[in-house]
DNA sequence: ATGGACGATGTAACCGAATTCACGCTATCT
DNA sequence: AGATAGCGTGAATTCGGTTACATCGTCCAT
């Protein structure tokens, strides 16, 4: 069952297999069929390992992730297997649960599978990090992080103007007093949009106490906890922001825990736009980040990153990516104004 | 940064090397401490792909789901993972997407990587393809698919117990009139589903109509639409049964665009259990899979499943699964009808 | 003293492909 | 006819580890 096998069954040597398997040119065309019949009839299956050990070439892209348990991370994970795939690549996923060890760790795996690129898209990667891809000349994007770099391509997502968005929406509706639920603090992508947020607040001079400002943990429960504690507050915001989905119906949950009705009694606008948000009851009010486009933009930079001819790195180009609001029906005018405001009806199978 | 480099600064033999880094008991422990830190110093890496090539073992387990979108299996995916990782292995995550070319394309990939064991979380695979990997001596434990046979481990996740569940609770609550959204049902895991619906309806003498039970596709829109046609019938249901609990919120929505409140009017029930579900609104009553218990018995099953000493698979073994009734607040008495139900408060947290 | 056992290490074959280089054959040009 | 180019093919090397087997002391029992 390797390639030995083959080239005795149709009498030629394991060279002209080798180049039948990988559509050389240079092989006549009867002789490629009479080699395919024979790992036909062999049920030959190439050895990647091996493959990847003589050419020095694994085919693989790296993708690491901070949780695959958040719906944002596998529709991302989708998009860019999908075109991955369509550009004869394979995906290593590996999730580093924002876990310094296990992030180590993950960087390893894709080292030791000697993958042709890495896309990280988590922000938990401390810089020095970047040097083990670059010292090995190994193409890397990162989303959504740190300072431009040579050699580093980076994606940034525009999370002033997405957060920009939905302030401007909930202040054309009357809101003046906006909280917050961050992700952990600990973490640079949290604070990004919490800087974001930060600023946008002062801009609108919005009063941005500080306990209307609550850390989440990305996941609903920590959503539902900073909840709890904001409708506690003696002077309770009429909207709330939150830094992804989950924790935007983990507050859900207690808003309505508390009867409070959504939107009449608060807004509360999520953030990613993952595919269940357009289902929940009222459908969330999003900042969509294209995840699609992310992938894509991820997929070109690593795959268009090597000069074609000096295969040394290019000097990282540096992609931005807007996102999208999308208004459904969580965020409304602020309690006891008239404000006109249409509820839409369709709005959940179109996203 | 190979193998050589590092004996050659050791001063020592590559094998020498080789059996440091797989904590071979019979070197010295301070040649091991030489070799390490000459390892250190190169920065060395081990190349995976050489080592599986030498060894024959690839030190990967094979997952093969359906659709990694589907919140699902992504915690699946996880607990797999955590549990292999302790292990000492690692993991190969393919999603076939319900797609028979793509599923093909999985399974080769496997065969490819050579991995030392596949649990198979899809039904969609056609029995033959088990073949592929019985002929290479290639663990292989299915989820939830298909008729015993010799050498494949099998993990029955006992549905008809878990409908049955759910039919009970409902039927205690008066409901007589039970709607059933499938999954798509050319696949055979939502065949199994359906047809444990349609018994267990036909035992409790439940009007069974053919237009009570809609085709979904597993996803939020295929609920919501399902959710719809239910909603046009002349005799409206009670309470909806739904194949899993991405349709079932789906279905949630279509409900409330109807006007109609949830479980008042109609009560609902999902299955699976995903992280969310605890905080749609109201929660979401389901029938868990215990995902963590589904990776464990896998695991064990390829681990354990070789013959330590003839390394010939073992006899497959069987497992079943108890699914868990999770009673929450989307499912309650049929309405105009006076029953005790309690509403709970505190059950989002503790899931 | 001697043979054997054992522990630590080295030597070299091997895993399964990719790839370089050489070679033979045919077709074309002068 | 002889030089030349090109195409299709094969032999042999290489990739970076693993591992069976060989080697060499050292220590102990006889």
């Amino acid at each position: 069952m390797n390639i030995k096998a083959v080239a005795k069954l149709a009498n030629v040597s394991t060279a002209t297999v080798s180049r039948t398997i990988n559509g050389s040119p240079k092989v006549s065309p009867d002789t490629a069929a009479r080699v395919r019949k024979a790992m036909e009839t062999l049920n030959f299956v190439l050895n990647t390992n091996a493959r990847a050990l003589g050419s020095g070439r694994s085919n693989l892209l790296g993708l690491i992730i901070s949780d695959i348990t958040n719906p944002f991370f596998p529709e991302l994970v989708k998009a860019f297997e999908d075109i991955a795939v369509s550009q004869g690549k394979e995906v290593l996923i590996a999730n580093t649960d924002y876990d310094p060890d296990r992030t180590m760790h993950c960087v390893t795996r894709m080292l030791q599978r000697k993958v042709d690129g890495v896309a990280i898209m988590t922000s938990e990667i401390s810089e020095h990090v970047i040097s083990f891809f670059l010292k090995r000349k190994i193409p890397v994007v990162f989303l959504d992080t740190g300072e431009p770099a040579p050699g580093i391509s980076r994606i940034n997502i525009d999370y002033p103007a997405g957060v920009e968005m939905a302030m401007q929406y909930l202040t054309q509706l009357g809101h003046k007093d906006i909280s917050f639920i961050s992700g952990p603090l600990n973490l640079n992508s949290a604070k990004t949009r919490y800087q974001a947020f930060m600023e946008s607040s002062a801009r609108e001079h919005l009063s941005a106490k500080a306990e209307y400002v609550q850390e989440g943990n990305h996941r609903p429960d920590g959503g539902y906890r900073a909840m709890q504690r904001i409708l506690a507050l003696e002077q309770r915001p009429t909207a709330v922001l939150t830094s992804n989905d989950l924790t935007a119906i983990g507050a859900m949950g207690a808003i309505f825990e508390a009867g409070l009705r959504i939107p009449q009694d608060i807004s509360i606008i999520g953030f990613d736009d993952i595919q269940l948000s357009a289902f929940t009851e009222p459908p969330l009010t999003t900042v969509r980040i294209p995840h699609k486009d992310v992938a894509r933009v991820a997929i070109e930079a690593l795959l268009g990153t090597q000069d074609p001819i000096s295969k040394e790195p290019k000097d990282g180009a540096q992609y931005k990516i807007q996102p999208i609001f999308m208004p459904r029906r969580s965020a409304g005018p602020v309690p006891g104004e008239a404000h006109s405001f249409k509820r839409r009806r369709a709005d959940r199978l179109h996203a």
